[in-house]
DNA sequence: TAATATGATTCTAT
DNA sequence: ATAGAATCATATTA
């Protein structure tokens, strides 16, 4: 970038130029397109024909610039050791120095040449992934989004999608949205004092440099490096915070989502409803989808729920049958009674007593008692009839939803 | 308050 | 996808 210079910085460029006439004074130093010192001058260039750039005159010149911008150097040097009003008067001694604007684009082009142009190769900025997947999900959760409401929304149907909520959600629902809500205030509030500090001390930082540039060799390139400092440490926090919001809104969801923590005994009706389904098909308690939907309905719950309930169903009743003994006859019975009841319609007492009656299958549990009648359905290998390939003569004789319609 | 019941989730195998 | 099994976390009961 920067073009070749003289071998020598400061000195050197002073001496070798010891005449010093081109630099002085020119407003154009600043983007010095040749860089280079104009070649010495012939030897009779000297006399009195020199521009009148009101400088020293004669065989003087050498020297008295040399000096100059010794001195110059020495005041800088020297202008701690002052006192205020001393330092304030020789700062603007030197900035009304006719050499100045020459010698600080020489600091600066050294400055640039050495510590600074190092830092220069990692400026950019590969878009944090981290941070990426941070806004996302504070997007997704509805905390950096557009506005309250859809976003809320949508995260909680997602995290309900699965399990379905029983119907006194809403409650929980809303205190969730107050929550979700304190939260997305706090994180604006903070997002926004951080970008206005950001804002602020970033002026701040860049007036300061401008002013001082007028004292010490600062580029606008160096200013401008600086912001970028900044908002990359501002950045940084912004990060943190966003973070934190983040755990937040996952501790908030696991609270109040999590339907494990809020459970709900089901009704006592829909046990009923749900347990009379399962002793009358207890050969095969395995209710197809339309037979779930209708329970789920019955019940007031969802179809996952009515999943759920049977799958429990299923593996706590195999896993302990004589625990369910008595449950499974109670049922039995009503279902029987239910049966004389409305004895119109050919309702045979289903396969539970019959289809999977086969009294050799006990598995491990010891013979109740003489009412052992409805405790099968389970394999001696603990798993009901292969569900896989049903035999068409195990299907029980009787409509499946009889027992459950309205 | 410990023990048990129960609805939900997660993991694995099919 | 679905079922089984294990497990979690809460609800209920003794």
């Amino acid at each position: 970038m920067l073009q070749q210079q003289p071998q020598q910085p400061l000195t050197a460029n002073g001496a070798s130029n010891g005449r010093g006439l081109p630099l002085s004074g020119h407003p154009g130093m600043a983007h010095r397109a040749p860089p280079l010192p104009p070649p010495p001058p012939p030897p009779h260039h000297r006399p009195a024909d020199e521009p009148p750039a009101g400088l020293e005159n004669g065989a003087e010149n050498g020297h008295e610039v040399r000096r100059d911008i010794g001195d110059i150097l020495h005041q800088i040097m020297t202008i701690t050791d002052q006192s205020l009003d001393e330092a304030q008067a020789k700062k603007h001694a030197l900035n009304c120095h006719r050499m100045k604007p020459a010698l600080f684009s020489v600091l600066c082009e050294i400055k640039e040449k050495t510590g600074l142009s190092m830092r220069n190769n990692q400026e950019e900025e590969p878009q944090d992934p981290q941070l990426v997947r941070l806004d996302n999900m504070l997007l997704a959760e509805g905390v950096a989004g557009p506005e309250k409401g859809g976003g809320a929304a949508a995260a909680v149907s997602a995290a309900t999608s699965s399990g379905g909520m029983s119907p006194d959600s809403s409650l929980e629902h809303s205190d969730y949205k107050s929550k979700l809500g304190q939260i997305r205030g706090i994180y604006h509030t903070e997002l926004e004092k951080y970008e206005q500090a950001c804002t602020e001390f970033t002026t701040h930082v860049m007036n300061l440099l401008r002013e001082q540039s007028r004292t010490r060799p600062v580029t606008p390139r160096e200013i401008e490096r600086m912001v970028g400092i900044i908002h990359r440490k501002f950045s940084s926090i912004q990060t943190q915070l966003k973070q934190s919001t983040c755990e937040a809104v996952m501790i908030l969801r696991s609270r109040f989502l999590d339907a494990r923590r809020k459970r709900r005994n089901f009704s006592k009706q829909a046990t009923e409803v749900l347990n009379e389904y399962f002793y009358s098909h207890l050969s095969n308690p395995y209710p197809s989808e339309e037979a779930k939907e209708e329970l789920a309905k019955q019940c007031g719950i969802t179809v996952s729920q009515v999943s759920n309930w049977f799958g429990n169903k299923r593996i706590r009743y195999k896993k302990n049958i004589g625990k369910f003994q008595e449950e499974a006859n109670l049922y039995a019975m009503k279902n029987a009674l239910g049966a004389r009841q409305g004895d119109d319609s050919p309702h045979t007492p289903n396969s539970t007593g019959s289809g999977s009656f086969s009294a050799d299958l006990f598995l491990g549990v010891p013979p109740v008692n003489g009412e052992a009648a409805y405790q099968m359905g389970v394999q001696a290998n603990g798993s009901w009839q292969a569900r896989s390939s049903p035999p068409p003569g195990t299907s029980p004789p009787h409509s499946d939803q009889s027992d459950n319609s309205d």
